[in-house]
DNA sequence: TATGAATGAGTGTTCATTCAT
DNA sequence: AATGAATGAACACTCATTCAT
C-alpha cells in the first residue's frame, strides 16, 4: 500500500526540484530572448547589462545568476542565429546527394537570406563568432566533394577560408549597399570556381532554381 | 610702400604661424606614434585616452586638440600599417607588367608577412578598417587582368570580396595556429583559381621565387 | 480522563516537537561548525553569507532561520574558541590553590598557545570580542589574589585592563613576528609585576615548569 | 637685460605649475578634513566613498584622483589625530629631564584627554593603526628610563606592549562607561608598577599636578 | 596652443534579504 | 523547517569631456 503512494517527503523534494528547475529554465530563456532583441537593436558591442535586464524585466541580481559576462550572451545569441539559418538551409538541401549541389545551394540560400535580413546580416558579420553547425556542414561537404573528384583545392582548411571569407565580405557589402540577386549568384559562382569546379558545371548548377526556405527562420528585425 | 617691405607685424605673424604649424605637425605625429605602440600592446578596443596621453607625454587637453574620438586614432594607425606594407610590396611588384603576376606576387608577399609578424596580423584582422591604398591597387590589378583576358569573374566587386575575404580568413588562421609556407601559397593558388586562372598558369606563377621585401616595414612587435 | 491517557494527537505532537528540536539543534551545529572553518580561512570580516551556506550545505532561507546577522556567528565562534582554550587551561590550573599561581600559569599557557597557533591567535586579536569565561576566571583570580594580600592594584577593573591589554598586544606581536618562549615568560613577568608582585616571588613562580595542555583544544588551523 | 626679466615661457610654465600644485594641495586638504568629520560621525568602517565626496563637495572622479582606498584615508586621519595629541603632550613634557616623569605625565595626559573626548577615544581604539610619533616617543622614554636604572623590564618590546595594551583597554573602558579621574591615575600607577617602579616613587610622581594642554588639540567632536 | 585638475554620468558587481513553494 | 530563485539597493570604479589658467 505504502509503496503505491510515494512518500510525502520524496514527493515534496521532487516537486520542489522540478519547479525550481522549470523556473530557472524559463528565466534563462527570457533573458536570452531579450538579449536577442537588444543585440538586434544596438549591435554586438554597445549593449550594457542594464539594457538586457530592462528588456527582460528581471532584476540585476537575477541577470548575474545566469550570466556574468556580456560576451557569454553574445556567443549564445550568435550561435543560435547562425544555427537557426543553417537548420533551415539543411532542411532544403538535406535531400541532395551531391555535395557540390549541397554546397552551391547552401551558399545561394545563405546569401539570399543575407539580402533579405540586413539586421541579421550585420549581426553575423560584426560578431566574430562562427557557429559550430555551419562549420561542421561546410567541412563535410568540402571533404565529400573532393573525395568525389568534383572539387580541387590544396587543403580543406584553405577551401573553408575561401568560402567563409568570401561570404563574409559579400555579406559586408550586402549590408553596406543593396545588391542585386545576380550579385549573390556571382559570388556563388566565384566561390565554386575557386573550389576547382569548371565553368560549365557551375553554369548548370546555377541554372537550377533556388528552393524557398520553408522552415521559418528566427529573425532579429 | 607697404607692398615693398612687409611690415614687421606681418613678418612676426607669419613666423608665428609657421612655427605654430610645425609644432602642430610635430605634436600630432607624436600622438600617432604613441597610439601605434599603445594599440600594439593592448589591441584595438581596450586602450583608453589615458593610455595615449601617457605614452605620448602630452596633456589631456592637448589630445583633444587633435583627436576627439579614439576611433579616429585607430583608423589612422590602421591605415598607416596597411599602407606601409602595401608600399613595400609595391616596390617589389612595381616592375611587373603583367597584372596577374603583380597580384599573385602581392598576395604571396602579404601572406608571408602575416606569418612573420603575428602582432601586425592580429591588428589588421581585428580592426575592421580596410586601407585605401591596398583597395586601389587591388582594384586596378583586377581590372587590368580582366581587360587582358587573364581573369574571369562576374564583377570586380565580387573578385575583390574573394581576394580580401579569403586573405582575411587566412590571416585569422595564421594568427590562431602557425601555418606552413605551403599554406600561404595554397591560399594564393585558390584565390587565383577563383579569379578564373587555369591551373597550368597558376603553377607556372607560383613556381617563381618570391622576392624579399627590401623596404623596411614598420612593425608593431 | 484525558489527563490519564495522553491523546494520540498529543503524543504525535510531542514526537514531532522533539524531532523538530533535534533537527534544529543539528542544523544549528552544522552552521556553526561551517562558520568556524569559514572564519578560519577568510578572517572575521571578509566572509559573506554565501560562504557560510555553501560550507554548511544548507539553503539561504535555512540560514536565516538561525542567524540574521553575520556578527552573531562571529560572536558565537569567537566565544567558543576562547572558551575552549580557557577550559583546557582551567583543567591544568584547577588544582592550584593559590590564585597567583593560577593566574601566572594561566597567562603562560595562554601565550604559549598563541605561539603555537597563529591562526587562532590572529582570530582572537582581530575579533574584538572578549569571551565571558575568561573574564569570569580572571576577575575571580584577581579578587582572590588581592584578598590574600598577594596582589596590589588600585581596582580590579584596572588590573583586568592591564592583563587583557598587555596580552592582546603581546598576541599581536606574536602573530606579526615570531617570538621566543622567553618573550612569553617576559610578558608574564611584567604583568605580574604590574599586579604588585615582588620580583622574588615572580622569579619563583616562573621557575616552575609549565604544564602541558592535556585536553585537546579545538583549532582553526 | 634679458636675464633680468624671466622669459615669458618660463614664467607661464612656472605659474601654471605653481597654480596647479596649489590647487591640488587645497583639494587634498579639503578631502582630508571632510574625511575626519565623516569618520567622527560614522566610525572607521561604515563610511563609503559617497560619504566623503558629499562631505567634501567634490566629484567622484576627484576623490579617486587622490585616494583609491578608503583605508588610505583612515590611516591618514588616524595618524593625524594621534600625532596631534602627541604633539600637544610633547609640548608639556618636553621640558622634563627625567624620562620616567615624561612617561608618567604623558600617560596621565593621554588618559585625561580620552576622558574628555570620547569620540576621539573611540576612534583611536577602533582603528587598529598605531601612529608612528607616539611609538617613537614611547620607545625613547622606555629606553632612557631603563638606562637610567629607573625602569626594570625584560625588554623594550614587552614594556611597550604593557603600556600600549593597558592604555588601549583603559580607553575602551572609558568610552564604554564614564570613569573617574582617579581611574585614569590608577591606570598610570599600575603601568608604572609594571615597568618596575617602586610604589614610593610612583606615589611621588602622581602627587604632582597634571599640566593643562596648552596647544589646542584638533578634535572630532 | 598646451596644460591638467575637476567633473559626473555611466557601468559592473556584490550581497543581504524576501518569499512562494 | 527547508529550499533557492528572485530581488534591488548599495557600492566601487572608470573614463570621456570640460574649462580655467
Amino acid at each position: 500500500m505504502t509503496t503505491k503512494r510515494p512518500s510525502i517527503k520524496n514527493a515534496v523534494v521532487g516537486h520542489r526540484t522540478r519547479v525550481g528547475m522549470e523556473r530557472r529554465a524559463r528565466t534563462q530563456a527570457r533573458i536570452l530572448a531579450a538579449a536577442m532583441r537588444v543585440f538586434a537593436e544596438k549591435g554586438p558591442d554597445a549593449p550594457v547589462i542594464d539594457d538586457f535586464i530592462r528588456e527582460a524585466g528581471v532584476a540585476r541580481g537575477t541577470f548575474y545568476n545566469y550570466f556574468t559576462r556580456t560576451e557569454q550572451l553574445l556567443v549564445a545569441v550568435s550561435r543560435s542565429l547562425e544555427d537557426d539559418l543553417m537548420l533551415s538551409i539543411e532542411e532544403e538541401i538535406g535531400g541532395f546527394q551531391d555535395p557540390v549541389e549541397r554546397l552551391a545551394t547552401g551558399v545561394r540560400l545563405w546569401l539570399r537570406w543575407a539580402r533579405t535580413d540586413p539586421v541579421w546580416c550585420a549581426f553575423i558579420v560584426r560578431s566574430r563568432f562562427r557557429g559550430s553547425l555551419v562549420e561542421r556542414q561546410l567541412t563535410m561537404d568540402l571533404r565529400d566533394g573532393r573525395l568525389a573528384g568534383s572539387f580541387d583545392f590544396p587543403s580543406i582548411g584553405i577551401a573553408r577560408d575561401l568560402v567563409v571569407g568570401t561570404i563574409l565580405e559579400a555579406m559586408h557589402r550586402t549590408m553596406t549597399s543593396p545588391v542585386s540577386m545576380a550579385y549573390a549568384d556571382g559570388v556563388a559562382r566565384t566561390i565554386l570556381r575557386g573550389l576547382g569546379l569548371d565553368p560549365q558545371t557551375i553554369r548548370r548548377l546555377l541554372a537550377r532554381p533556388v528552393p524557398k526556405l520553408r522552415r521559418p527562420v528566427r529573425t532579429l528585425s
